[in-house]
DNA sequence: TTAATATATTATTATATCATAATATAAAGA
DNA sequence: TCTTTATATTATGATATAATAATATATTAA
């Protein structure tokens, strides 16, 4: 029996290198890693993410438009705040990977 | 039942941020992730992986010294060719997670 | 010892990203 | 309308990363 990450099956990620990449790479800075960790908990505000990530209000604005310029994030505004939240599904079982393979 | 990524689980995450994210970067680039794309199926020659990424000799060669300065890989000489193979199992591990999450 | 091959190193330039400051917009309340 | 609060945008300089070229090292074989 073969491995998951073997043969053909590892030439499909090869073909979605491009994409994939790209993806992590939002996952590659800490304060980006804690924003969609804690996004990944349910839809948070940019001033709870502010928190959560100890960055800028004007960094955490810019990652949070990156992210949702990239499909991993979708934004609702109530009042004054707005509300983000995350939008690619593959993204809250890439966080539930990385707590498995790194926190256990 | 909790969820995985909740509560006290994110925050284990969370206090690795740095260590996650700065193993998250060296596949947040194409062919650095080919690279380990490739190396997830076992070791191979720095040639090898030339071939596997469409990277210069130059340029794997920096990759590849940057992935085992931070335990990524690890290498071997056998007469005049260098094999590497992951030495993380971590990176294994989360490979086969890219692999469920964006090749099913 | 010389030549050929595989890999590593160094230097350099180009590009991308980060962090910050300053300013702008949008909503709510006085 | 004016102020306050929350968020977004823009501009900038600093730093990091990428890609390339040139050179160095190590191994093998002639």
């Amino acid at each position: 029996m073969k491995s998951q990450v073997q043969g053909q099956a590892l030439s499909d990620l090869r073909q979605k290198s491009e994409g994939v990449a790209s993806l992590l790479k939002h996952l590659s800075h800490p304060p980006r890693l804690l924003i969609l960790c804690a996004l990944a908990e349910g839809e948070l505000s940019v001033g709870d993410l502010e928190q959560a990530c100890g960055a800028s209000q004007s960094s955490v604005s810019q990652f949070l438009k990156a992210m949702k310029m990239e499909g991993l994030v979708e934004a609702r505004r109530d009042g004054k705040q707005v509300y983000y939240k995350i939008a690619d599904q593959r993204v809250v079982k890439l966080m539930k990977s990385l707590y498995q393979i790194f926190c256990r």
